[in-house]
DNA sequence: CTGTAGACTGCAGTCGACA
DNA sequence: TTGTCGACTGCAGTCTACA
């Protein structure tokens, strides 16, 4: 049987780490570019958090991507596996 | 000059009630397939709250869309006019 | 059918410091 | 470079009730 689909905040951790680092950046700087703190980045991407609206927006913009293509990869992650 | 770029929150809301409509739902019937509450449904429609990447996931999942579709609809009610 | 209102609980998100 | 910890503020999300 397929696996259970995951948590989207867990999921949605693992898609930011991933874009993150394909990004090139540390959590420092993409914490910078989209104005929220370092601490919660990394509250975020272990899944101890989960974002808002707002804050995925943010993201999206700093990685130069479209917040659909950031939940798109948290799709992935969710369903593919 | 393009205008400003709508709060996503606000964007979110009025996506979310355009696509409801589409799928001929009350907001009754939308929360209760998506489990949260009738009035939270109202209030993220208004713009008067964001919803966090669960209840997003929540909502697409009881219009029978993609969450990125939910964005994606959402993406144009900021930039599209 | 939808908006609103007040009061409530838990968590989103901040801040500073240290391993 | 990232995780964690404690303490904090504001808001996400609930509940009940009424226009």
């Amino acid at each position: 049987m397929l696996g259970e689909s995951l948590d989207p905040k867990i999921a949605f951790g693992k898609a930011l780490r991933r874009l993150r680092k394909q990004a090139g950046f540390t959590q420092e700087q993409l914490a910078l570019e989209a104005d929220i703190r370092r601490t919660y980045v990394s509250l975020i991407e272990l899944g101890q958090n989960q974002p808002t609206i707002t804050v995925i927006f943010r993201l999206a913009k700093a990685l130069r991507c479209l917040p659909s293509d950031l939940i798109i990869e948290t799709e992935k992650e969710c369903w593919l596996q």
